[in-house]
DNA sequence: CGGCTTTGACCGGCGC
DNA sequence: GCGCCGGTCAAAGCCG
């Protein structure tokens, strides 16, 4: 891989790790649990083992029964990894487009396997998702369309949360919680379904067009709130 | 035949 | 300095 585990600003990630981080409101809704599980998630974002955060994060929580919910990028699975303290295992992903080094980790709550936790890692420097001009790869299709648990709520850290009764329980998981996130309207928190946490507090602007467009936005927003503009560069 | 998933091993960072 | 944990890579196998 080209790794790029250059010393640059080193201690700037450093201590941006550190800070960076934002943990799951959800969690402490999901709570009753508590420390343990906090911990855990702490940790997901706190990643640097072997690599720096260079790249923003957005993490996902969302109640399913699927490992990969369909974002509209196409993932190849490079790795699966049992984690201390929870017995799901944790898979991990990098975007199979050509140059893109965009990464996500799935992994499933340690007391709730339904509740699943996606990060993402990196920005797609690819306009549109990378659909399979051949038609001949349906995995992540097969994959949305298999699940059987639609969430029934979005909460966000930002305290937000949607009904998912006014989207399709066709829809992709991913673009539900990022649809959702952009239209939400406020309603009570359900701390019993799913959840979306990234890192910038800033609402997002409403009609997005589809999920990809919310992911991008996200992706955007996140990029601003870093100072960062790969995103012009990239998109 | 091509691409993706799976599994094991190795590498690097962090904490004690 | 050592051990533990997390993340990534590489090879083999399977599926479409």
């Amino acid at each position: 891989m080209e790794e790029e585990s250059k010393s640059e600003d080193e201690k700037e990630n450093d201590v941006e790790k550190a800070e960076d981080h934002e943990v799951i409101d959800v969690d402490e809704l999901n709570a009753g649990s508590s420390s343990s599980s906090k911990r855990k998630f702490e940790g997901t974002n706190m990643i640097g083992t072997t690599r720096k955060n260079k790249t923003q994060r957005v993490i996902l929580q969302m109640e399913s029964e699927e490992d990969n919910p369909d974002d509209g990028f196409r993932w190849r699975k490079y790795g699966n990894k049992v984690i201390k303290g929870n017995p799901n295992p944790r898979s991990y992903y990098k975007c199979s487009s050509d140059g893109c080094n965009v990464r996500k980790h799935i992994e499933r709550g340690a007391e709730d396997d339904r509740l699943v936790i996606t990060s993402y890692d990196g920005i797609h420097n690819h306009p549109t998702p990378p659909v399979r001009p051949k038609g001949s790869l349906n995995r992540t299709n097969r994959t949305a369309s298999s699940l059987s648990i639609p969430p029934s709520s979005f909460s966000t850290s930002m305290g937000m949360s949607v009904p998912s009764s006014s989207l399709g329980p066709q829809t992709d998981m991913t673009k539900l919680y990022m649809t959702g996130l952009s239209k939400l309207p406020s309603l009570p928190v359900n701390h019993q379904n799913s959840g979306f946490t990234y890192r910038n507090e800033e609402p997002m602007t409403n009609a997005i067009p589809d999920g990809t467009g919310v992911y991008k936005r996200i992706i955007n927003q996140i990029h601003a709130n870093f100072g960062k503009r790969l995103t012009t560069d990239m998109l």
